[in-house]
DNA sequence: CATTAAATGCACTACAGTTGCATTCATAAT
DNA sequence: ATTATGAATGCAACTGTAGTGCATTTAATG
């Protein structure tokens, strides 16, 4: 059984054929990928399948979703020790205008913020807008 | 010329009547409006209308964009001084996750982030997700 | 009043997200 | 090994937001 089979089984998530090229492309790429991005590298699956394996693996703590500011859902893998379920793993995210991608920056963590009388907070979410390593160099 | 009107001019904006009711309508609320929050508003308008009015509010730094986490596009008037179109003016919002709405947290402005090596910050975005003041009374 | 540009109205297109239902597949029980 | 069961997948739709092209109307100007 390999790596990402057990990592699934942990999560309690069924490591079928599918569910383990997607965790695997996942893994291979370092930034955020939408449902279109699975899409285009797997056009013999099914939509459908590809968006509920995203849903299944969120709500299992595999991967995390991200809102960076393009009205289109990202997601991307979960770190060891990621507790997103649970809103207590607040790392920030970097939206490159230029190459259109999206990190994670899983060691720079949200700023503890004070609200106004009243306000609970339950969840924060912070993305950093701008020109990423890459495209700054050129 | 009323107040609206010398606003709009102010900021370049031909004071429509359509454009004026828009302004008054935001103005009233207190909350970021989507699009079709307007269009259930006006009902007798067309969507496109509505669509390019707020559009030409953002360019003009009438109103500014919020992208709350729920993929649909928010808006909200931009208060004096505010300098959103240059990115300036960073402050947070909330987004309540009982009664959905979204507010502008003006005074509370987005605190500075050290980012990685390589990195260039041109904006950020912040959304705080909890429970809002009306809401957490009850 | 005529000219001209801006604003609006109408009719679309594109696409992300989502759901219902039938079918296939894997697992466990017989 | 066979069958029963539920999960996973495939297929075919629908929904809602965003956006565009073009004709028409409206308003400002000379």
């Amino acid at each position: 059984m390999t790596d990402i089979e057990k990592t699934l089984e942990n999560k309690s998530v069924r490591p079928t054929a599918m569910r383990i090229l997607i965790y695997k492309y996942m893994a291979e790429k370092e930034i955020a990928v939408a449902l279109t991005d699975i899409e285009n590298a797997f056009e013999k699956a099914e939509r459908t399948t590809l968006y509920r394996t995203l849903k299944t693996f969120e709500e299992k703590g595999i991967v995390h979703q991200i809102d960076d500011g393009t009205n289109i859902s990202k997601f991307a893998l979960c770190e060891p020790g990621c507790n997103c379920e649970l809103d207590q793993d607040l790392h920030l995210h970097f939206h490159c205008s230029n190459c259109d991608k999206t990190v994670c920056l899983t060691e720079h963590k949200i700023p503890h913020i004070n609200l106004p009388t009243g306000y609970i907070a339950e969840d924060a979410n912070l993305v950093i807008k701008g020109i990423c390593d890459t495209c700054s160099q050129h």
